[in-house]
DNA sequence: ACCTGAACACCGTTCAAGT
DNA sequence: ACCTGAACACCGTTCAAGT
């Protein structure tokens, strides 16, 4: 018995026991498979063979549950860039990691907009703002700009995700624009002729493309800044 | 009784008769005085004087009652716009209608980001994205410039809003950015320097000119596409 | 220290029954 | 046609009791 404790307190945890690590991967697994609305400390307690109550004693609550999900997955998905690119290939390649991301994991771009200084949003902030200094950005207009390119990727991001939500989960993102656009063109044309316009070009668009064209508008303001 | 009828049906409603917009109307009131989470159809229902079942003649679920909610406000400040103003300075103006109606109703915030065919993001679309045209964006581009605005918007809102959800009731928008600066500066310095940069300048800047500058960045993006 | 699972205090939504 | 309110099928979270 003495042996034992010695042994699990040297971090050779048994594979069984609950931990964080164990709670945030099993979660994660729910969310990816079955949806945001199918995570709950029930079914979670039943993936890992527990009570609701043990997880509990690892996580606080739920939302810090949701935003440990979250940073694992922007975590991943942040430091895949290469330390050494171009400062704006590394910011279009990080926003572009992030759209990548809340596509693969819904449930991502839901909860980024959902606290303000969960982790994975200062990852973000850090990652992109950390580039404007090379950029030539003077220090005094760093913060509108990642202000603006970070803020229009949540803003995209929370759209996505509550499309995901609200659709079938097999929609794809192309699906969705669809959606979108066939509601559009129900809408009176003399009360909304610019969303008319824009509904044709929604059907067929790329919308990686499309995401990353805001990346770079956005981008041209700031050459402008320096 | 058949009198009583034939003028119900001329519209001269009873005053205490349930409809839509009474409903929306009470949901508002909650929403601002009390906040998100204290909106449930059973509070809906007792200030109405009514059963939680009641509602659902006039309103098919929460989500709808919400985005109800959502519309009525943002439509009234999207109609406060001058139509003959200068389309930049159009722009400006809703773009800050919606900032404030915001920081006014922060449940607003959350809601424009949960629901991407709702009303109210329409409007804002068709508000904003309507204007494009005469600062001589080119049609195919508009989509591009109209989604780089409104999704900063969005996001911003979002952000905003979680930070009402989350702070305490009174806490305002700048206490509200000094709590954000507060956990900021408590992160490591070695592994965010870039935000801990910014945490300085976030506790004592003007959030609304912060806002415009936002805007006005990717204003001059946009005029680069012309 | 960590886990169990029943219990608490809620929810949104439905629906038989009323008027 | 419209309203009532009990009932259903859930939630997140707590906590006494176990090991």
């Amino acid at each position: 018995m003495v042996l034992m404790r010695a042994r699990t307190q040297r971090g050779e945890r048994r594979t069984d026991a609950l931990s964080k690590e164990r709670i945030v991967e099993a979660a994660i697994e729910i969310l990816d498979t079955e949806g945001e609305s199918a995570l709950t400390f029930r079914a979670l307690a039943a993936r890992l063979a527990t009570g609701a109550g043990a997880i509990y004693w690892h996580v606080a609550n739920k939302d810090e549950l949701l935003a440990a999900a979250t940073d694992q997955v922007v975590a991943g998905v942040l430091t895949e860039v290469v330390s050494g690119a171009e400062p704006r290939d590394a910011i279009r390649s990080m926003a572009l990691g992030v759209f990548d991301a809340i596509d693969a994991h819904p449930w991502v771009g839901a909860q980024l907009s959902r606290e303000p200084w969960q982790p994975a949003i200062v990852r973000i902030l850090e990652g992109i703002g950390g580039r404007l200094e090379a950029l030539g950005v003077p220090q005094k207009a760093q913060f509108n700009c990642v202000s603006a390119l970070v803020n229009y990727i949540l803003g995209l991001a929370g759209q996505y995700a509550a499309g995901a939500r609200l659709l079938p989960r097999d929609t794809d993102r192309t699906a969705f624009l669809g959606t979108v656009a066939t509601r559009w063109t129900q809408l009176d044309p003399a009360e909304y002729p610019f969303v008319h316009r824009m509904a044709a070009q929604l059907a067929d668009h790329d919308d990686r493309e499309q995401f990353l064209a805001g990346i770079d508008l956005i981008l041209v303001g700031i050459r402008s800044v320096r």
